[in-house]
DNA sequence: TTTCTGAATAATCAACAAAACGTTCAGTCT
DNA sequence: AGACTGAACGTTTTGTTGATTATTCAGAAA
């Protein structure tokens, strides 16, 4: 069984360094094998299929970006709706740049949110179980009040859904699109209704 | 001149009929011109181009929509946030129940959008500017506080992209998507931010 | 002169054949 | 028996050819 994942990684090794080279559509199931010196057929002892293989490697790197985007999550010493800022900022230049640089990610990309919408969706999933937990130590602090944070977390994710896949929906550049999600988080966090500010908040305990 | 927009009329009516029964790519210039009675090199005249027609069946379409919704943005005896919610789903319905009803509808909207790109940022800034008016009326009566009008209705479009062309980003039924704008207007307008409510705002006020 | 036509042109599309590919599985090897 | 191969199969992609189509423009008609 160790043995199996041992060559599992490999297979997924080479296939990521055939993807990164010459995009996913590109790359043959006879190419992967031939550089684990194997046959295709014997790919399908370790896979289900072609994109089973590129689902591997999204979900590994989705992993670890999950990681990085918990610890700024839950950093220190800063406020909830920096926090936010943090991450999600962290996610629109982690995707521009990926695909900024490498645009054969694309098609890897579109091929699996097209093919596989529940591999979309568990990313979604993952990523809103930070954004309660974000929110849970806001409310716990009282910087956010929020009845349903699941549901929140969802239509926030829906809010930024524009600079989720950034050149998938506009052909905006970074900065621009940086001002805007600022912008846009400025509207999440204080709304548009007259909002308590400390001061505000300082009158009203006095009148308490 | 009048004689000429007369012919340009009749062109837009006979290439309505055309692209609404057959779709766009099926419709030739050949035969909006014998509908009209006139050799297809004519068109030429009246129009650039295919995509012009288009273009002014759009145009027109759009204007008609714009009117409606400036009549739900201004509606009396609603409050700024009501209004909103009105005049956003009002769109969300309008455009998921014409590509509903008629998907021949949707390879012009994807070829318009494509090819002219401008023509999309227009429409955006003519409801920008319904945005803005709601706003001003808005704050005049302290409903809402905001600096910059037109950058914040932007940030409410860009918050909002997911629900202008519905069934071009996602799969989800009417009343999901109702629910789900619900949802993020509910954010827009109130923020996460604890905000200062009825009673927030009268105590503020005994204590000043 | 001004308005319009319709054949000419160049670009796009549709249909079809050939090649390449993902996937399977009968059978070989260890 | 379990691990693996590679030829075979059906599907998808690619390349090619012929037809359609948007657009132009020289010239006819008014």
């Amino acid at each position: 069984m160790a043995e199996k994942d041992t060559v599992r990684e490999k297979i997924v090794e080479a296939a990521k360094k055939r993807f990164s080279h010459f995009g996913y559509a590109k790359t043959t199931m006879a190419e992967v094998a031939a550089d684990c010196d194997m046959s295709p057929g014997n790919l399908y002892r370790f896979f289900p299929g072609k994109l089973d293989i590129a689902e591997a490697i999204a979900t590994e790197d989705y992993l670890k970006h999950l990681e990085h985007m918990r610890k700024l999550a839950m950093a220190p010493g800063k406020n909830a709706g920096q926090r936010l800022r943090d991450m999600l900022f962290e996610e629109l230049r982690r995707t521009y740049h990926k695909l900024e640089k490498d645009p054969r990610a694309l098609d890897m990309a579109r091929t699996i949110s097209q093919e596989r919408p529940q591999f979309a969706n568990w990313m979604l999933e993952k990523e809103r179980e930070i954004l309660v937990e974000l929110m849970n130590e806001a409310e716990r602090r009282g910087e956010f009040t929020i009845a349903d944070k699941t549901f929140t977390a969802e239509m926030v994710q829906s809010a930024t859904m524009k600079f989720r896949y950034p050149q998938l929906w506009s052909r905006l550049t970074l900065p621009k699109l940086e001002r805007e999600l600022d912008g846009v988080l400025g509207l999440l966090v204080h709304g548009l209704c007259p909002h308590l500010s400390a001061e505000v908040r300082a009158a009203t305990h006095a009148a308490a």
